[in-house]
DNA sequence: TATGAATGAGTGTTCATTCAT
DNA sequence: TATGAATGAACACTCATTCAT
């Protein structure tokens, strides 16, 4: 009657596989079913619906995904360093769930206008006034620069490090680590070799 | 046998602009019938399938970009030049062709496998030659920095363009060519003040 | 506003073959339009409906049909000759109307319950009443075997001569009346030689 | 994968009487359900298609009738005694698979030429040579008349027997051995009583 | 816990038919 | 007379979901 939480973790893991494999609209529950190795009725004695899947996938990632960020931006760094905390955190949530990851990123603008996940638009307002506010400390520091429209910079930075979730996968050449390090040099001190362009 | 190329024309807008807010799959053939003012099955007066509209509005697309990217490469630019020109390029298309460019983002990795759709996968392979191989370019000139993983780099470039398209509106506060000089800056110089990290 | 009868019956004639070569219902509206070079809606100037079509085809080969049994019936022939001039004349209408047949053959069934084709039903009853007549006339007159379900060698008769129109090509290697000649003299004599088995 | 068998066997039945009432194309998957007691929808629970339940009502239907004819042909008769045996065979079919044997008539020409349905036109070959061969032979031994066209003969007898499917009801008056009886009785001796024509 | 069999709403598509031009 | 464009009902089929076992 009580179906166990560790068989709906390796179950929601499956799910999350092939949703992000094929997204969310185009996977049935069927082949859901096909990947854990039981019938598609089966998979309704665990979860209450197709939805709810993907609900609590992505609801299982944002609460890590803020766990980390929170840390960061508990940790009262300046913002350079915020902003390198927070890509290196990013890249790291990328590894551990990165099927959740590119769900998210696939599904979320269409999602976010449900009542059942309106806690992925506050999410991404969260989100969007954390790196913001960085960025706009940052500025006003002096460290970044003043001369760049700063929500074009904003996006720029944010989509830069997630749309990476689209060709990443655990395991590779680079750590998510080093792909962090990488990324922030880029965005941060451009690929340009020579006198920056005044 | 071939009915009105301008009633095409409009119809296959109204379809990108309904794939590109709700995806492909989650489209029906009603959503965009009633987006234009018509029957489900008035629809099939003008095209074969739902997946020929698809196929011609990402060819249609494909056909301009490769147009004008092609000018770009034939016009003898240095590479600095060269990666100038093809942004400012991707970002003019995502202006003209902004809900096609969204439907591509999201669409093109589980199409480029069904035999309609190779020519994704060789649009693809075309894209990644002439950038990879412009970035080399720049980086044996001494113009783009040598420490960085080059197809690293390749992706970052690529992906920091294209997923504007997520959030592009044409007729919005900035040009497309305001937008790509920004991109091009940010890309180029990094977002930091101040001497470069060593 | 009023449709000449000539194109009418072009028209009809074209619809017959589509018809009789895929079947009523297979056969759309469009089909019958490009074999006639129009377009689909272009045929309801000449008629009201594809069941009109068919209606026409039928009505139209029945009558003459009736025509040439009428004459038969009414010659005042014994039971053999009759029985050899029905077929005869059966393997002329095969040969004048080898598309109308088949239709006829393929639909009867299932559209004589339709109240638009009761004369369908009227005609077999009329064609059955015909034909079985004779029969027992030539059993009573000592022509034809009584040993014999009477019934059952209507229906073999019947059957035998009509489901020709399935294979039967006009300006095949025989004429209606030789192939009317040959199967009359196995459904007369048998196919077996020596001896008839007592 | 395989749902019972049973079930499967029970539902062709159903499809199978409505395909042979109503014909294949004018047989909805919905009438086809209604007869069974069913969803539409439900029935793709036991078979792929609605085409794929006519694949396997002809194709149960036929390897049957091969065992009977397979065992006759393979017995040794004289040309006269396996017509004979043939023809009772296929009147025994007739009772067994009478829905199957009208499908069969009604739709084998145009299904035939069906990359999934070839093997109807194989059987026709198999079918013809089997009952081609038998007459010549027949007519080589001297017990079948030569002064038909072999052919026209062929046509006449397979004619004559299968189309007694359109109008045979399992339970009626004469059982299929008896109705073998009468038709051979008619094809081999002919109807006509007294001396044969010359 | 999982299966087998079903439901019912919805999907892409077809097609006879209509009608202004 | 014929066309071009549309309608609307129906169709084969899919799929999330249910439930007795």
């Amino acid at each position: 009657m009580t179906p166990s939480p560790e068989r709906r973790r390796e179950l929601l893991g499956v799910a999350a596989e092939v949703f992000a494999a094929q997204g969310y609209n185009a996977t049935t529950v069927r082949k859901i079913a096909d990947a854990a190795g039981m019938l598609a009725g089966s998979l309704y004695y665990h979860f209450d619906s197709k939805e709810s899947m993907l609900d609590e996938i992505l609801a299982t990632f944002l609460d890590e995904l803020w766990a980390g960020y929170d840390a960061v931006l508990a940790a009262g760094l300046g913002p350079r360093e915020t902003i390198e905390a927070l890509v290196t955190e990013s890249f790291r949530e990328i590894d551990r769930h990165h099927a959740a990851v590119a769900i998210y990123q696939k599904e979320s603008r269409h999602l976010s206008v449900q009542p059942r996940f309106t806690y992925l638009a506050d999410s991404q307002r969260k989100f969007e006034k954390a790196w913001l506010g960085t960025l706009e400390r940052g500025v006003a520091d002096g460290v970044f620069r003043a001369d760049l429209d700063i929500r074009l910079t904003y996006r720029f930075v944010r989509d830069t490090v997630w749309v990476a979730a689209s060709w990443y996968r655990p395991g590779g050449l680079h750590s998510p680590e080093e792909i962090a390090r990488q990324y922030l040099s880029m965005v941060l001190d451009g690929i340009a070799l020579g006198e920056r362009t005044p």
